[in-house]
DNA sequence: CCAGAACGATTACAAATCTGAACGATTACT
DNA sequence: AGTAATCGTTCAGATTTGTAATCGTTCTGG
């Protein structure tokens, strides 16, 4: 793009959006953490005791690269895979309590983050923003809490 | 994320910005075009004769990646590559006429785009949107017509 | 009850892409 | 002249991402 005159607003969206995205990659990389991991700690805290393949459903990636993201969560012990008994071919995901203190760490970096984002606008004006960002995303069916772009930086 | 409720300002930008990405690079894959050659299509357009160097220093990409871009661009005949006479090293990127009839297309897909997008927002609401948006991006330092995030897909 | 199909998770493999260092050609400095 | 710096290009390495084959488990139909 960059040919638009003034920009319209899909492409300020894309823009800013990236933005945003990228300067959450460099605020959690403190904690270790990648946007698809985090992604994916949020939804197992969200909905727990799903398998792995429903969860790589929701999130639109396929089984096997799923595996990786796992790996890495349960490593640092965050996650935990769970054999069902009664189906052993399924591993359902679970928080464990550290993975809970790390979404505690991470809420307040999103934060952080939100406010440094829209510091140039004031409570009311984010709250219009907002809103028409939830319009926009629910007309598009985008579902809550999930997110089609998260990449590794 | 997926963790706030609700969601914060970046969350939502970030989400509604890849999406809008993403909808956008599946539009003009009908013209055999990436969103990075766009980007480089448009910026060869604004500014004119500048050599490759300073184009990868202004898009933020290193000078070897660029050489991809514009061999794609200069093959299809949309950008040319001159010589400049008096330092024979460095390659003046120009837009040909058919570069400038691709460009047309663009804005047109791009309108296109942006009115399916923001198709749940009126017209005062998207004035306002982008208000906010074009404050955000000046604010965070977001050069104009320039994308942060311009990823092959 | 048993054989085979179906399913979930994992691994191995392959394709695409980005980065960083080296190289040849050209120019600037002394 | 000659040395160092610059520009574009190319190449090898690393990183990701998707596809296909593998292995254990469970379900289905005789």
């Amino acid at each position: 793009m960059a040919l638009e005159n003034p920009p319209g607003s899909a492409f300020l969206l894309a823009a800013v959006g990236a933005h945003a995205a990228a300067r959450f990659a460099e605020r959690v990389a403190e904690l270790d953490l990648t946007p698809p991991q985090i992604g994916l700690l949020g939804l197992i805290a969200a909905s727990p005791g799903q398998s792995q393949q429903a969860v790589a459903h929701v999130l639109g990636m396929p089984p096997s690269r799923l595996v990786g993201l796992v790996d890495a969560l349960a490593d640092r012990g965050l996650v935990e895979r769970r054999r069902n008994p009664t189906d052993r071919r399924l591993h359902a995901l679970h928080i464990t309590d550290a993975g809970q203190a790390a979404l505690g760490k991470i809420a307040t970096i999103g934060r952080e983050h939100d406010d440094a984002l829209c510091r140039s606008l004031d409570s009311s004006e984010r709250e219009t923003l907002r809103t028409f960002l939830s319009r926009i995303a629910a007309d598009q069916g985008l579902r809550p809490g999930i997110h089609p772009g998260y990449r590794t930086v």
